[in-house]
DNA sequence: GATCAATTGATCATATTTGTTCGATAGTGA
DNA sequence: TCACTATCGAACAAATATGATCAATTGATC
């Protein structure tokens, strides 16, 4: 076996693996450790992985899970940006659901002003920022998931089926053009899905970075939304597939 | 494992927790403790992450009880007293009311170290903390009444109704020897009620000030409770009053 | 077949990583 | 305030991974 070819398939473990160790890789060629090492210095220098002790990661290993929060911060002027279009879509008087999430949040932080306002939330920060509202604010029940401080499970759905919306907000993990709103949990999907099923209007909220994220639980395919609030134009062939659903696209800072 | 998976699995569950322990993350990794230590300080150099003695925190975690924590100021040292004491009184697994109020939330924020425990409150403080939280969190729907950012109304008492709980801890704004615990609000006292119809035990968690502080709504007369926790020995024919409805009252700080 | 360059493997001193011990320090409750 | 406990980090020790060096192997070329 060449030299080449072990160093191209040693890149191509690593897309598949994400982490091998030399053992690993000496019993996989039969080759020494030693030889194995020289390759990953070779692959290090020419930049295509990432070296460890005892081993080798891929050059864009990133963690598990994305995180709510990291995303949270670096996106506050967008997310703001998003907060104050959507705001426009809404209603001054009647009930309206928020959903939880950093997006959501800012929508909700702006809405509390509203005096003449019901607005339903899952969201406990929200709920936390009660003590300055104007608006009247209602909890939804339910067991708290900690990752996302939101209200979820089976008596928040029930509950939900009480109430009628004059709009629904709601927030996503990921979005997908040939599919809809995605996020990772069944049971944060129910609770939207149930929100924007007792809703007038629907609207989603979601961040340029939602686009092919991967989240693996159908909020609802784009036709169940009326408008779709963003702060990046949509790429052309989402954009088109958006329009004949009927969803009504918003871009934050454009209109 | 390398020591890049590591840091970044540090990272990931920081997203998710705000708050790790040391020992938690050598349980998890099965590691050593000055391992952890060593690989908090390479993420507290890289900006990632901000260290605490005894673990880590995220770096942007802000407190999610806003506007609410200048009442907290008031007695704090006494508040916490009476919170140590009353978890004492509570059970280690089960399910546990959790009224809301400044010494509630002191409890509270003790009894989520309870892995064992299910939580069901009105308090939306309490709630912002099961992001942190071991025990299992739920919240009772209902209407948010900003000055104390409870829950409260009819929804919540039809929640309430649907539950039973091995014990049940409510404050009072105010008490009367001859009465018993009254506040300030018809909505409120109506959810301390109902969760104290449904349980088990009926834990009544109150300051020394409250005492013949004049409060409209009589919340229960004293036999409803079976245990008073407060931080100083009640007067002598209060505390006789107590005992003859068969209160069992627990001081602070003296057992 | 001899020679050379390239690659690989073996050996061993050195690096790195991890865990243990123990004195120092910070937090906690009285 | 003080004493008590938990946590911290420095120093050392053990285990493991690493790379420099050198020898062996292979294949190409003369």
């Amino acid at each position: 076996m060449f030299v080449q070819e072990r160093l191209g398939a040693i890149e191509t473990l690593l897309q598949q693996k994400h982490r091998l160790t030399v053992g690993e890789l000496a019993r996989h060629f039969d080759a020494s450790e030693i030889t194995i090492r020289r390759d990953l210095r070779l692959l290090e220098e020419a930049g295509k992985i990432v070296r460890a002790h005892g081993g080798a990661l891929r050059i864009n290993y990133q963690r598990p899970e994305p995180g709510f929060e990291h995303k949270a911060v670096d996106a506050v002027e967008a997310k703001a940006a998003i907060a104050r279009t959507a705001i426009e879509e809404l209603p001054v008087r009647g009930h309206i659901f928020v959903d939880s999430g950093t997006t959501c949040l800012e929508i909700g932080r702006r809405l509390i002003e509203r005096n003449e306002l019901t607005i339903v939330t899952n969201s406990i920060p929200l709920l936390a920022l009660a003590g300055e509202a104007k608006a009247r604010i209602v909890g939804i029940g339910g067991e708290v998931r900690p990752v996302s401080l939101a209200l979820v499970g089976g008596v928040a759905l029930d509950w939900l089926k009480a109430f009628h919306f004059d709009a629904a907000v709601v927030g996503a993990s990921g979005l997908d053009g040939a599919d809809g709103a995605f996020t990772t949990e069944l049971s944060e999907a129910s609770v939207k899905q149930m929100a924007c099923a007792h809703a007038k209007l629907r609207i989603l909220a979601a961040h340029a970075s939602k686009w092919n994220q991967p989240a693996s639980v159908l909020i609802a395919p784009w036709g169940r939304f009326d408008r779709f609030v963003t702060d990046v134009r949509p790429a052309k062939a989402d954009g088109a597939r958006l329009r004949r659903e009927g969803v009504a696209i918003r871009v934050a800072g454009l209109r």
